[in-house]
DNA sequence: GTACTGACTTGAAGGGAATTAA
DNA sequence: TTAATTCCCTTCAAGTCAGTAC
């Protein structure tokens, strides 16, 4: 506990010596002294430091979660029927039978594991009589009740100004009362304060539990976290929380078990809290120490390809992997679950090895599918002593062995941390994302630009930790149509330049055969155009390359997860980049921590 | 060492709000 | 002003990793 407190202060003294003495501290005040704003309690949070590590808050206070409304039965004209026949279900049947209606035109609903578990869920809710009855899925035509809440939801997008705004103040109400808690004297935002409501389960890829019922949560199954000499928040009328607790080593302030899989999930704070923030601060200045050690432990990794140990080589690939690749560490994984892996869990199946391919030596093919089952294929030249060895850990193996059947995450973070306090697999993700934004801004940014080709040169830099990472995204689904819409705009401007440029051209001409104050100006009104309507197209050609670049590449999870914000801070500031250029308010927010305390010679 | 639990971070998808084009 | 498109925000699933018990 107290070496962690010691890191969190010498944070303090490395970005002070990095930052030309910038403390978080001083840099916080410096900021909120300023005209632009009181100072007032929760920004003064930012100057605070706690007094251990385990222990997380003083003192928490707050309203407790906000309950899914209760189950509003459907109009009597809403049929459902069974087998051709009318049948009249109960409230809580009916409501489960809506979870499903509701995702009727959803791919989900024509698989059949969807449906069997579905199924078996749904008649396990039925009264005795309806399970005598419904038998058989496909004889419930559910079609009416879909109907109803396409019905309902084009009815909602309708809505007048007045009911939207009557709606959203509602909201907002809900958020004052519930969204947010007092922890040690500061007012902070909860990230999710309502409960989750009861609905279907919709696992991600080939989930075995997909279709199956999740359960409404209630007030007996929830545990409460607070402070012991707070107001305990009250439990809904006629009912009682399962516990309250006053544990303030944890984060959460109210915790459930969810039923699909029987783990705990929890109402925390908001990613713009002091105490998220914190650890944000904290997991880039781990990535940054990395930085100073890396080079030690790329040589250890390399010595132990060679090693005399099984154990030992494989642990030397698979880190480097990790820190090439930037593969998540791939703990063990239940059955009940879909079949996805990380580095550590890699199958014999999941690499093929090419002695020669496209003109490389020592070329390994991955093809595995990730995390949320996102599909992982890349291509990479390796040392051939990685080669090698790969050779080795899958001879006499079968394709559904495991690669690496020799080491664990266990013991590869505990190799990890023997070499670096506080290192672990994830580290290397966070270390080589925000290297790599780092040297690509560097790489890309020159004086000369205009902020619209910063901007460019920002997201192609994003791109390349996002490809890095493999965070992939749908193309949007009118991409060729709105891409085609883009490139006719950017050849109607070209026809438009050169017309302008005719007319420039006459009138020059004009203006030299009779000169005179009106055909001056003209030529002049001419040139202006010409120039406008070139920047114009820039301004377009740039569009089209960004989103062209974009299609299938998601930058929001690294710029929120990956990348040391004091770095594009720092760039912004240097390169004159209105911050809100590159972040949202939401991402602002994030990061006040990093806004406050940066000046533009940080470098990660 | 390993199975299990708990706490926390990371991740893509979906829907509504905001912005832009027609 | 309306329709189309983009962006933002919320949601909740799915990871990581530490701690504990045996």
């Amino acid at each position: 506990m107290k070496r962690c407190f010691c890191v969190i202060s010498r944070f303090i003294y490395i970005s002070a010596e990095r930052n030309k003495g910038a403390s978080l501290v001083s840099n916080v005040s410096r900021y909120y002294s300023g005209s632009a704003a009181a100072k007032t309690r929760s920004d003064l949070r930012w100057e605070e430091s706690k007094s251990s590590d385990s222990q997380k808050w003083s003192r928490l206070e707050h309203k407790g979660p906000y309950f899914a409304p209760e189950y509003d039965p459907l109009p009597d004209n809403v049929p459902f029927y069974y087998d051709g026949r009318l049948l009249k279900l109960s409230p809580a049947t009916e409501e489960i039978a809506t979870f499903y209606a509701k995702m009727l035109d959803h791919e989900y609903t024509s698989k059949e594991v969807f449906q069997n578990n579905f199924f078996t869920d749904w008649r396990e809710e039925m009264t005795d009589e309806e399970r005598k009855l419904i038998k058989t899925l496909s004889k419930c035509d559910f079609s009416h009740m879909h109907k109803y809440f396409v019905e309902k939801s084009e009815e909602r997008k309708n809505m007048t100004k007045e009911e939207k705004q009557v709606l959203k103040e509602e909201s907002s109400r809900l958020m004052e009362e519930y969204g947010f808690c007092v922890l040690d004297g500061h007012r902070e935002k909860i990230g999710n304060f309502k409960l989750e409501p009861p609905g279907l389960f919709r696992g991600r890829g080939e989930h075995p539990k997909m279709g199956k019922l999740k359960k409404r949560i209630q007030p007996e199954h929830v545990t409460i976290n607070c402070s012991q000499d707070s107001k305990i928040p009250e439990a809904p009328a006629g009912h009682r929380w399962k516990r309250v607790q006053h544990d303030n080593t944890v984060t959460w302030l109210a915790s459930w078990l969810e039923n699909i899989h029987g783990r705990p999930k929890y109402i925390m704070l908001n990613p713009s809290s002091k105490l998220k923030g914190e650890k944000d601060w904290q997991k880039y200045e781990t990535a940054r120490q990395l930085k100073v050690c890396v080079n030690a432990i790329r040589k250890q990794y390399k010595r132990d390809w060679t090693s005399r140990e099984m154990k030992s080589r494989q642990r030397g690939v698979a880190i480097y992997f990790i820190d090439k690749l930037a593969l998540r560490a791939g703990n063990e994984k239940d059955e009940e679950s879909a079949d996805t892996v990380g580095c550590c869990s890699l199958r014999v199946e999941h690499i093929s090895l090419h002695r020669r391919l496209d003109g490389l030596e020592h070329v390994v093919e991955f093809d595995f599918l990730g995390k949320d089952s996102i599909r992982y294929y890349n291509k990479v030249p390796v040392e051939k002593q990685v080669f090698k060895n790969l050779k080795l850990f899958i001879k006499h193996k079968d394709p559904e062995d495991d690669l690496f059947d020799r080491i664990t995450t266990i013991n590869l973070n505990k190799a990890l941390n023997e070499c670096m306090p506080g290192l672990t697999a994830k580290v290397f993700r966070t270390f080589n994302a925000s290297t790599t934004l780092q040297d690509q801004l560097n790489k890309l940014t020159t004086e000369d630009m205009t902020v619209e080709e910063k901007i460019l040169s920002y997201n192609r830099a994003n791109r390349a930790v996002a490809i890095l990472c493999n965070h992939q995204r749908a193309a949007p689904k009118t991409f060729e149509k709105s891409m085609q819409i883009l490139q006719e705009k950017i050849q109607k401007k070209k026809e438009q330049i050169e017309e302008a440029k005719k007319e420039l051209k006459e009138a020059k001409k004009a203006h030299k055969d009779a000169p005179s104050d009106k055909s001056k100006k003209l030529v002049e009104k001419k040139e202006k155009l010409v120039q406008r309507l070139c920047e114009q197209l820039k301004k377009l050609q740039l569009q089209e390359t960004d989103r062209e670049e974009n299609k299938v590449i998601a930058l929001g999870t690294s710029k929120l997860n990956y990348l040391d914000p004091r770095i594009t801070v720092a760039w912004c500031k240097k390169h004159n980049v209105p911050i809100e250029k590159i972040y949202n308010k939401t991402q602002r927010d994030k990061f006040t921590w990093a806004i406050h305390m940066t000046d533009e010679n940080f470098q990660f």
